[in-house]
DNA sequence: GGGTGCATGTAATGGGTTACATGATTCT
DNA sequence: AGAATCATGTAACCCATTACATGCACCC
């Protein structure tokens, strides 16, 4: 009946807090499950036409003057059914490559130094993150306090905070022994 | 000349510690990098060939009797090269999916106890890794002390113990609070 | 006799990004 | 004049997993 994989129903998802277009959900993205969930017009689209041959979406086309026509997609009673089964179906994990990870367990074969920019520019990263994160909770609990979804959103942001605050203690640590290495090395010249 | 993507730059990276087959890389992978990367024999053979006619490596087969034959690939000189040219580039940083948050990030749909369920196999999951994070640590630490790899081993290890202590944290944190939603929506009935 | 391990490889399939194609309006 | 925004969609391509195909030897 569905289809397989995440994409359709993370489509359901977005669209059962409102009902949108193709190109509204990929403007929604940056500003919502963007930290942990991306998907591109490649796949909106036919994800779309697919949910709405299998009646789990509504197609609504809205005209507007000097504008391009709107699809505007809503969920239908089964397409609700088959969010929530959904999401009572078990998580599977699933390893999650690490390219800095790949390149640092091969850190022998560089300098010191390579591995110790990859470290310092990944901790750049992981602090301006953070600060995204903390901003985004504050304005979501300011603008939304009552929205039944907000404790659900705060909670995904709590975990991006948590790992980003990891990351960072393991690039001072990892920077420092870095270091150690590198003089340690050096003493022996 | 050279392959897009890690998946060539990952193998001369395990060649580069001892040469090997293709078999024996995939048998490698779940006793090494398998805890951020993965690579299938799918991947493996395929990039193995590639990577002979770009001549960054060398396959040798060795004949046994009552055994079949064995393609044995070693870094050359260029294939060195390669990887270490492929060390120093930057990593560029990509979204990770994560199923978990994306079905809680639509929690409001589901009950509560879903959501704690999602969040409890997941705590379970990260103690387990937990353990075999800081086991492998103490075992290989104590098989090869002096082996130059060690350190940015232990490094990538690291990385997976902080990135599983965080996880474990927001765990209990999300909950509690989950606890406490279905409390507060108790008492309003 | 049947499962497991060794060992190589290909084909089918699924998932996903990027580039392309179109076309009007509005802003600079 | 040219870029950006709105808006939809397809095609080409890349990456990756899984299933399939083969075949010998060893152990239970």
């Amino acid at each position: 009946m569905a289809q397989k994989g995440s994409t359709p129903n993370a489509l359901l998802g977005l669209l059962s807090i409102h009902p949108r277009s193709g190109y509204d959900i990929r403007q929604l993205i940056p500003r919502s499950i963007g930290h942990f969930w991306n998907e591109s017009y490649g796949q909106i689209y036919p994800a779309l036409k697919h949910l709405t041959a299998d009646g789990l979406v509504n197609k609504k086309t809205e005209r507007h003057k000097g504008r391009p026509d709107r699809n505007v997609y809503s969920l239908t009673a089964s397409g609700r059914k088959e969010l929530r089964h959904w999401l009572q179906l078990p998580v599977e994990p699933a390893v999650q490559r690490n390219e800095l990870l790949l390149k640092l367990f091969f850190g022998a074969h560089s300098t010191k130094g390579v591995s110790r920019k990859h470290v310092a520019t990944y901790e750049d990263q992981q602090r301006a993150t953070l600060k995204i994160y903390t901003a985004t909770a504050r304005k979501l609990t300011q603008e939304q306090p009552d929205d039944p979804h907000l404790p659900f959103w705060l909670m995904t942001l709590n975990f991006g905070r948590h790992r980003c605050v990891a990351a960072i203690k393991w690039c001072t640590e990892t920077r420092r022994e870095l270091e150690r290495l590198e003089n340690a090395a050096a003493l022996k010249t």
